[in-house]
DNA sequence: TTGGACTGTTACAGAACCGTCGCATAGGCT
DNA sequence: AGCCTATGCGACGGTTCTGTAACAGTCCAA
């Protein structure tokens, strides 16, 4: 695995224009990525990249995405690599499913591209050895996913559930702003309906245990297009 | 692109009485229709719209579906909107040369209209967040429209969310004149009502804003047509 | 079961922002 | 120059958005 540098995906996708568009972004997040358009290459390619992440397709010709996954998840040396599923089919049949073939976690089409990359950064983050740069930083603010533990100057913060993977996904991406909708997709997740004020109540709360200690207010609001850090 | 408000779509289809249901329904989900009946009309509105997404017929008499969309995903500027063909015919043959074209998505008819307004839905979501990681420039003012910043110089500007928006659109085409009620479709939103002199007062605004500290009047009045940057 | 921690919703006040109006001024044409 | 129109600008009332506190419901551990 590649431990400093460029995290590597293999991105499994049989139609074009969705690989490139899926490559594209990738690439902009700092992946180094190798492409197949089927599973036997893929097989192949995992060998050879020794990739860090799996991004599969479900639906393709010949060897599925789904025997893809059944396949690597039984070879020790390969079963440790996070594998992230798309499918178009929405049902919780293939949900389960999914899961049961070993699969790490799961988007349907059509996804948003970011949040498929919120989760591929957190499936990298759930293997990678903490020791190496996983913590997020910025400014005095220090996170460290694997050990839950957040960090302002040399003070311990103690934040909530929802304050913290709300402050892991305004770290992700520092100085982004996040409409109150994606939000709501990226922390509480897609298919869950509350309203989007709630999201004004957790930042005031994320706000309120960031500054308890003392220091400025990090996280800036932009009037009428949602929030972001920094 | 239209950052805010309705979503636009580029409609190509030479059968006049499939076009009109088509737009109707169309509209009723929320787009902005803008209507062509040939491939030659849909290069000139491509530019002049600037559409989100793109509904394309097949077979179209002098310039057909197919030759447009090649002719689109040749140019930088143009190939990332996306494209729904559709087509009369079935064969998978026709699919692979559509897709080898460059389409994005593939509809055969007849076809549900309700399947395509939720394929024009899923493509819509695919590339919206996808314009991110680029950074408008124009002489000494720099927009980020990822992090909401706008630069002026060293200096960081404060804007409102409409004076972003116009700034935004008048910067997506330096030197363009726009007309107001151009600039009420773009900013504001096609069916928004509101009286064209907002917009003048509102350029204000953004005049005041970017010359707050100093510098030359970037926005140009050109007398009885519009505004204009630089 | 009880208590504590956490969550989602609502209400309200203050702030930011918007659209319109009226008038002053500048531009262009005869 | 003189006239007419288009534009710039300040002010104002109304609307929308945001921050915060309060509250009730849920979940889990002791």
């Amino acid at each position: 695995m590649a431990k400093g540098g460029q995290p590597r995906v293999l991105l499994v996708e049989d139609e074009p224009a969705q690989r490139t568009v899926l490559a594209y972004n990738l690439e902009a997040e700092g992946f180094a990525v190798t492409q197949a358009d089927n599973g036997e290459d893929a097989m192949v390619l995992v060998d050879e990249e020794e990739p860090d992440i799996i991004i599969l397709d479900w639906m393709m010709p010949k060897v599925s995405g789904i025997e893809v996954c059944r396949r690597l998840k039984m070879r020790p040396e390969t079963r440790g690599i996070p594998i992230i599923m798309l499918s178009a089919r929405a049902e919780e049949v293939d949900r389960i499913r999914g899961l049961e073939t070993g699969a790490d976690d799961y988007v349907i089409k059509p996804y948003s591209v970011l949040e498929l990359m919120a989760r591929a950064r957190a499936q990298l983050r759930r293997v990678r050895p903490s020791t190496a740069g996983v913590v997020l930083e910025h400014e005095d603010i220090r996170l460290d996913p694997e050990s839950h533990r957040v960090y302002r100057g040399e003070k311990v913060l103690k934040l909530g559930p929802t304050e913290f993977k709300l402050l892991v996904t305004l770290m992700e991406r520092p100085g982004r702003v996040f409409s109150r909708e994606q939000l709501l997709d990226l922390v509480w997740g897609r298919d869950i309906y509350v309203d989007t004020r709630t999201v004004d109540v957790h930042v005031g709360r994320l706000r309120k245990s960031l500054m308890l200690h003392g220091g400025a207010d990090p996280v800036r609001t932009v009037r009428g297009a949602g929030y972001s850090l920094g």
